[in-house]
DNA sequence: CTATCATATTTGTGATCACAAATTAATAAT
DNA sequence: ATTATTAATTTGTGATCACAAATATGATAG
């Protein structure tokens, strides 16, 4: 597989294990990914020009955040979901990320506004051309961009490895049904932001949270 | 720091980085480490009788997770708390520790039950007479004790992670405030689970974790 | 006694090596 | 052609080494 090619080229100032670490998570979450796809220490490390070392280190990490496994012997896989595991990162999501989006509220400036409102429309396109792999992406970036307005060193980490988990799955949701019927509360949510409306925030991300997994568990039971 | 004497022996079923990694958890979990205390991979090493390599694989994952800083410039600390941190720990927990229990109480069979009864009673013993780190073993059995019931394998070693997180500042109510003021809900709980009441379960188990982290937090302000 | 600078030590990081265990390929037997 | 058995390869794990950067130590000057 090529890596490489898909990922940001190395920033020196980064550790090598770091660098490894956010190009797997960026090809988690955008789905690059797909479930089952399996790898080893070694593929990797000569993907990525570098020793099993940081590789280690990286894969270690993302396999204690519960986005990878080391399973079916001696091999490093993306997580198969479970109808279990999905209830419980749903309701993990619909506890966590409206709220942390509230404490995010108050620190999104004009600025940040128009570059939601911007990514937004990104995704309307992505939605009407059927572009899934954008969709994933501005999808992320929507969501992330209101959490990331505020500083949350424990909720924030926590739900990015929310993300980590589930964000595999939508690619099997794309060859399924597509990108047409999808429906997200983004207008309301930027409504919400622009009125300074706390609650109305809160509901239009629970509003669209439950929107989205409940689109991702149909394909689920498929 | 003599480690090896608190820690359990390896198991050689295990691989050397799990039985550090769990031995870690073990000492952060039982409020023996310290905020601001501080290692070298090397140290730690020594410690254990291992090459740094699992010690690496180890700390590298309790950093990850929040529970170990890698900062004050090449040592390795228990994280100090902050309020901001402490508010978003105590969210987090509120919004998914009593739907954690929600979900376990159906698993909870009499066995377990007398169990849960009877770590209660150690608990209320260590309170009597002041123990704390008894205390803080207790009443994480308990919790514990009812959560993993269930098989919750998304929320389990989340909320797993926010208790390495928060664990290591019980010593310092302790040496403030004493035991005696202490106050739990765990008769409530156990009654819920006796009438497999969920929503008084659920209940039982917010105040609890309400009235425990306000405890901490009036330390934490003085 | 204090502050400054050069030296020595210790640190995390990444690469490499050794090894047993598991997987895969190749061979033989039916 | 299919299965059983053996050989070859590949795997994760842990230990060791090299190295630059950061820390600690000690000497020197005021």
């Amino acid at each position: 597989m090529d890596i490489l090619s898909k990922v940001e080229p190395r920033d020196l100032k980064l550790n090598a294990n770091e660098w490894v670490y956010n190009s797997l998570c960026q090809l988690i979450l955008s789905g690059e990914f797909v479930p089952g796809i399996s790898f080893t220490f070694r593929g990797i490390a000569n993907s990525f020009g570098v020793s099993t070392m940081p590789v280690r280190e990286a894969a270690n990490r993302l396999i204690s955040e519960g986005a990878l496994d080391m399973s079916e012997k001696r091999r490093i896989t993306v997580s198969q979901m479970t109808q279990s595991k999905f209830d419980e990162l749903k309701v993990a999501r619909l506890n966590l990320e409206p709220h942390l989006a509230g404490l995010a509220l108050n620190h999104i400036n004009s600025k940040r506004l128009n570059l939601l409102i911007n990514i937004d429309k990104n995704l309307d396109y992505a939605i009407s051309t059927g572009n899934v792999v954008d969709y994933i992406k501005y999808n992320y970036q929507f969501h992330f961009g209101i959490y990331e307005a505020g500083s949350s060193p424990v909720l924030l980490p926590l739900v990015r490895t929310l993300w980590l988990r589930f964000s595999p799955f939508y690619r099997i949701v794309a060859g399924r049904a597509g990108t047409q019927t999808m429906k997200d509360f983004h207008k309301s949510a930027i409504d919400a932001i622009k009125d300074k409306d706390s609650v109305a925030l809160i509901n239009a991300m629970h509003s669209d949270i439950l929107e989205g997994m409940e689109m991702l568990n149909e394909s689920l039971n498929e």
